[in-house]
RNA sequence: GCCGAAGUGGCGGAACAGGCAGACGCGCACGACUCAAACUCGUGUUCCUUCGGGAGUGUGGGUUCGAUUCCCACCUUCGGCACCA
C-alpha cells in the first residue's frame, strides 16, 4: 500500500511562492485586447509587523482580485508602503535608530509577511512614499498646486498636537475631547503661518457621489464633514460705517434680529468697542483666547458675552441694534459675526434672556397660538407666516425663504449664499520624517517655489534627535541655507515637511510607474489602467484620506494632469477584527494575534479561509481562536477527498444530484464574490464538499461527474487558498497555473432543480411539505395542497376561504 | 441633541426579490477507532411540551393570507458630528 499522501502546508506554501515568483505568474502588464481591472487595498504604514488586522483587510481583496483574474480580466493589484511619519521619529528618539534605518527595516520584514500570505501582488509596481523618486513628485505636485493657486500659506490659529509635536490637518482631530488622531492626546490652538490645500475650492463637487459605487455610510460621513448649509449672507453696516457681513439660514427672520453677536477675534471689535466698555471687552477676550477649545465648545456649558457698547444697522428696517462678543460664535465658521434672532433660536434665546436682551417674534406659524417674545420660555425655530416683517409681512412658510432673498437682492443688501463647514486642508507638519515642503524664502521675493529640475528637495540623513519639539530640519547647521531661485540671494530653506496624507493621496499613480523618472505616473500606464476600480480599506478613512485622494484627483484634473472626475469608482470597507476578549487588540492588553504564529500552527491557506469565514467582512469582530481548527479541517478534508482512492459504484442519481449542487455552488460562491460577501463562500463550499463526501460514499468516485466536480472545487477555492489548490491541481496532473485557469461556467440546466418541496400552510402555519415536480402549475400545486392529509384534517370537510399560491413554493390556505 | 449602522441558538453567523428561521462552522453531549490522547469518522444540539403540538429573530404596535425582511414608536450597543448661525 503505498504511503498516505499528507496535507503538509508548511512544506507546500513556500515551493510554490517562490515558483510563482521565479515565473511571474503575478506580473502585470497592459494588455489592449483585455479590459483591465485595478484593484487596490489601502497601502500599510511598516509599522513593524503585519498584524491580522493587515490580514483581514488584504486576503479577502486578494481573493477577489484573483477571482476577476479568472473571470478574464487584465488584474492590477499592486501594493507599497506609506512610509513617512511619526513613529519612525519617535522610534529615532526612543531608541536611537534613524528613521529611514527603522522604515527600511520593516518594509523587509513586512514585505516577507506579505509574502507568505501568498497574494497575488505585482511587486515590481511597488512603491515607497519614502524614496526620493517617489517623494519628489510628492513635492512636484505640491509645487503645481501652488502654481494653480491652489496651495497657499496663511497665519491662522491651528490645531497642535503637544505629544506629537506638530500641527494637525482639522480631520486629524477627532471626538468630543478634540484628541490627536494618532496619539489621543487632546490638542490645543497655536497662532501659525503655515501651509494649505484649497480643498474648500471643490467642496461643492466633493459632495457629489453620483459616479461612485461608495457605501452610504462614508457617503454620509463625508457630506457631514462637508457640511453644506444655503442661507443668506447680509451686510449690516456698524455706526462707524464698516460693513458687518453675516451669515444665516434663516433669512426668514431677518426682521426678528435683535442684536448681534461677534466672536471675540472678529477684525471689527476693537473698532466698535465703546470706550466706556473697552476694559470689559478687553477682559473678555483674554479670558476666551485662555480656554481651550473644549472649554469653549462645550455644549451645555453657560453661554457668557459682554457688551462692546457699539451698534449696527439691520438693513431691511434700519433699526439700531447692540453688538455683543461672545465665544458662542466662532470666528472659524461663516464670519465670524451673525445677527442674533433670539425669539427663533435657541442659542440666541438663552443668551437674550441670561442678559435681557429684546426677543421679538417675526414667525408665526399656523399650527400654533400667538407667539409672545416676553413671555416664550424657548426659541420656535419652525418656519411659518412671517409677522413684524416689513413689506413681507404676511409671507407664508413655504415660501418665506425665498422671498426674503429676492428682497434682499432688490435692495441690494444681501445674496443667497452657501457655506460649508470643510476647511482648507494644512499640510506643514513639524517633523523630520516626511517629505520636505519644496519652498525658498528669500528676502527679497517671499516664498519661491524650488525649480522642477532641482527636485527632489532631499531630506538630509545627519541629523541630530533631540526631543526638543522643534523639527531637525530646522536644527541642522546647513540643511536650510541655499539661495533663491530667482535672484540668487541667500535664502532659507522651508523646514517644515509635508502631512504623510499628501504622500497617499497619489500613491495609486505611482504604482502605475514607480521608477518612470519623467512625471509622477507614465501617462501610457494611467490611460490603460484608471480608475481604480475597486478600492477597499478601512472606514476610518472615511472624511481623510478618502476626502483627501478625491480632492487630490479632482484638482489634478483641473491642472490637466489626470483624467476623469473620480479616482476610485467602487468602494468597500473592511471592518476591524477584535481580541478576544472583545477589546480593541494592543500590546497593552495582551490580546495581540499574530498572524505568523498562526501561520507557523496552521498553514497560510487555513488563516486566509479563516479570516474570510469567521465573520461578515464588512462588520469584522472579536477573534475566536478555536474557530480556525473549523477552517483547519476543512482544508484536511478537501485534501482527503481529492488524494484518496475509494472503490467506484455509480448510480445515475448521485450523479445527476452531485452535479446539481456543483453547479448550484458555483453560482452562489460566484455571486458573493461580486458581492463582498466572503463568509458565504467559504461555508457554501464547505456545504458542498459534505455533498461530495456523500457522493463518494454512494458510489460516485472515478466518474466523468466526480472529476468535473473536482476540478470544479478546486477552482473556485483557487482564490481563497492558492496553495492548497495549486498543489492539488498539480496532483490531478492538471497544466500549471491554477492560476491561469478561467472560472468555471455555471451549467444552468444542471443546476435546476427538478423536484421542490412544495411547503402547505393552513392559516399561515405550515401543515405539510410535499415533493413535487418544480415546474409544477400554480393549479396543480393548489390541488396537491387541498389533497394533503393534514390539510384535509384542518379543514374538516368546510371549503377554504382563500388559497394564496406563491409559483414553485408554498400554497397557503386560509380558513 | 442631530445623523448613520446594528440587535437572530451557548458563540461567530446564514436566510438572493415578503414565503420552510437557525445553512455553514465553533462549542457541547453521546458513540466508533485507540492501551491512551490527539487526529479522524458517526449521531444529536433554539426553547417549552401532556409528544398532538406550542412559542420564537431587542420591546410594543401596525400592514399582509403570510414579516428576521415593510411601516410607526420605543429600548440597547457601536460609529460620526456637535453652540456650524
Amino acid at each position: 500500500m503505498r504511503e498516505k499522501y499528507e496535507y503538509q502546508p508548511k512544506e507546500i506554501e513556500p515551493r510554490w511562492q517562490s515558483r510563482w515568483e521565479m515565473d511571474g505568474l503575478y506580473r502585470s502588464v497592459i494588455d489592449p485586447t483585455r479590459s483591465k481591472y485595478y484593484a487596490l487595498t489601502m497601502l500599510p504604514y511598516p509599522s513593524g509587523d503585519l498584524h491580522i488586522g493587515h490580514w483581514y483587510a488584504m486576503t479577502p481583496s486578494d481573493a477577489r482580485a484573483r477571482y476577476m483574474r479568472m473571470q478574464g480580466y487584465n488584474v492590477l493589484f499592486p501594493m507599497g508602503f506609506d512610509a513617512f511619519g511619526l513613529p519612525a521619529e519617535n522610534a529615532a528618539i526612543r531608541r536611537g535608530i534613524h528613521p529611514k534605518e527603522w522604515t527600511y527595516a520593516n518594509i523587509e520584514r513586512m514585505r516577507a509577511q506579505l509574502k507568505s500570505m501568498g497574494a497575488m501582488y505585482d511587486w515590481e509596481r511597488e512603491a515607497i512614499s519614502s524614496d526620493p523618486e517617489y517623494y519628489r513628485w510628492s513635492q512636484w505636485f505640491f509645487t503645481k498646486l501652488r502654481q494653480h493657486e491652489l496651495a497657499y500659506r496663511k497665519m491662522s490659529p491651528v490645531d497642535w498636537c503637544p505629544n506629537c509635536n506638530t500641527t494637525l490637518a482639522r480631520e486629524q482631530v477627532w471626538g468630543e475631547d478634540r484628541h490627536c488622531e494618532r496619539c489621543e492626546t487632546p490638542v490645543v490652538k497655536k497662532d501659525l503661518e503655515q501651509w494649505f490645500f484649497r480643498t474648500t475650492k471643490y467642496a461643492e463637487e466633493l459632495l457629489d457621489f453620483s459616479n461612485l459605487d461608495w457605501p452610504e455610510r462614508v457617503k454620509t460621513l463625508q457630506t457631514n464633514w462637508i457640511g453644506k448649509s444655503v442661507g443668506a449672507s447680509v451686510i449690516f453696516y456698524t455706526e462707524q460705517g464698516d460693513p458687518l457681513e453675516v451669515f444665516t439660514t434663516r433669512p426668514d427672520t431677518l426682521w426678528g434680529a435683535t442684536f448681534m453677536v461677534l466672536a471675540p477675534e472678529h477684525p471689527l471689535v476693537e473698532k466698535i468697542s465703546h470706550i466706556s466698555q473697552k476694559s470689559e471687552v478687553e477682559a473678555y477676550i483674554h479670558e476666551a483666547l485662555r480656554k481651550t477649545d473644549i472649554q469653549r465648545e462645550a455644549i451645555d456649558k453657560d453661554k457668557t458675552g459682554v457688551f462692546t457698547g457699539g451698534y449696527a444697522v439691520n438693513p431691511v428696517n434700519e433699526e439700531r441694534i447692540p453688538i455683543w462678543i461672545a465665544d458662542y460664535v466662532l470666528m472659524t465658521y461663516g464670519t465670524g459675526a451673525i445677527m442674533a434672532v433670539p425669539a427663533h433660536d435657541q442659542r440666541d434665546f438663552e443668551f437674550a434672556r441670561k442678559y435681557n436682551l429684546v426677543v421679538r417674534v417675526v414667525i408665526q406659524p399656523d399650527d400654533l397660538s400667538p407667539l409672545d417674545g416676553a413671555t416664550m420660555l424657548e426659541a420656535m425655530p419652525a418656519y411659518g407666516m412671517m409677522v413684524n416683517s416689513g413689506p413681507l409681512s404676511g409671507v407664508a412658510g413655504s415660501e418665506a425663504f425665498d422671498r426674503t432673498i429676492e428682497y434682499l437682492e432688490e435692495k441690494g443688501v444681501g445674496k443667497q449664499a452657501v457655506n460649508y463647514r470643510l476647511r482648507d486642508w494644512l499640510i506643514s507638519r513639524q517633523r523630520y520624517w516626511g517629505a520636505p515642503i519644496p519652498i525658498i524664502y528669500c528676502p527679497e521675493h517671499g516664498p519661491v517655489d524650488v525649480p522642477d529640475d532641482h527636485l527632489p528637495v532631499l531630506l538630509p540623513e545627519d541629523v541630530e534627535w533631540l526631543p526638543t519639539g522643534e523639527s531637525p530640519l530646522k536644527l541642522h547647521p546647513t540643511w536650510k541655507h541655499t539661495t533663491c531661485p530667482i535672484c540668487g540671494q541667500t535664502a532659507e530653506r522651508e523646514t517644515d515637511t509635508m502631512d504623510t496624507f499628501m504622500c497617499s493621496s497619489w500613491y495609486h499613480l505611482r504604482y502605475l510607474s514607480p521608477h518612470f523618472g519623467q512625471w509622477p505616473f507614465d501617462p501610457t500606464e494611467y490611460a490603460y489602467w484608471m480608475p481604480v476600480d475597486t478600492y477597499t480599506g478601512g472606514i476610518e478613512h472615511a472624511t481623510m484620506h478618502l476626502i483627501y485622494t478625491r480632492f487630490f484627483h479632482k484638482a489634478g484634473r483641473d491642472m490637466d494632469i489626470m483624467e476623469g472626475v473620480e479616482p476610485m469608482i467602487q468602494l468597500r470597507n473592511q471592518g476591524i477584527v477584535l481580541g478576544e476578549d472583545s477589546e480593541k487588540m494592543s500590546k497593552s492588553r495582551g490580546n495581540v494575534v499574530a498572524p505568523d504564529d498562526l501561520v507557523e500552527k496552521y498553514g497560510a491557506d487555513t488563516v486566509r479561509a479563516y479570516l474570510m469565514f469567521f465573520a461578515r467582512w464588512d462588520l469584522g469582530g472579536p477573534w475566536n481562536s478555536s474557530g480556525i481548527e473549523g477552517t483547519a479541517r476543512w482544508l484536511r478534508r478537501v485534501w482527503n477527498l481529492v488524494t484518496e482512492k475509494v472503490e467506484s459504484n455509480s448510480d445515475p442519481n448521485t450523479l445527476r444530484i452531485l452535479r446539481r449542487k456543483v453547479h448550484q455552488t458555483l453560482r452562489s460562491v460566484q455571486h458573493d464574490f461580486e458581492a463582498f460577501e466572503f463568509n458565504t463562500i467559504i461555508s457554501s463550499l464547505m456545504e458542498l464538499l459534505n455533498e461530495m463526501y456523500k457522493a463518494r460514499d454512494n458510489g460516485a468516485f472515478g466518474t466523468s461527474e466526480w472529476y468535473e466536480a473536482i476540478e470544479i472545487y478546486i477552482r473556485m477555492m483557487a482564490p481563497v487558498t492558492p496553495h492548497i489548490a495549486e498543489e492539488l491541481w498539480a496532483y490531478l496532473g492538471k497544466g500549471y497555473s491554477i492560476h491561469q485557469q478561467s472560472w468555471p461556467a455555471v451549467d444552468e440546466q444542471a443546476a435546476a432543480e427538478e423536484t421542490i418541496t412544495l411547503v402547505v400552510q393552513v392559516n399561515g402555519k405550515i401543515r405539510d411539505r410535499i415533493e413535487v415536480p418544480a415546474d409544477i402549475s400554480d393549479e396543480q400545486a393548489k390541488n396537491s395542497a387541498l389533497s394533503s392529509q393534514f390539510v384535509l384534517k384542518y379543514l374538516n370537510g368546510k371549503k377554504p376561504r382563500k388559497v394564496i399560491v406563491v409559483s414553485g413554493k408554498l400554497v397557503n390556505i386560509v380558513i
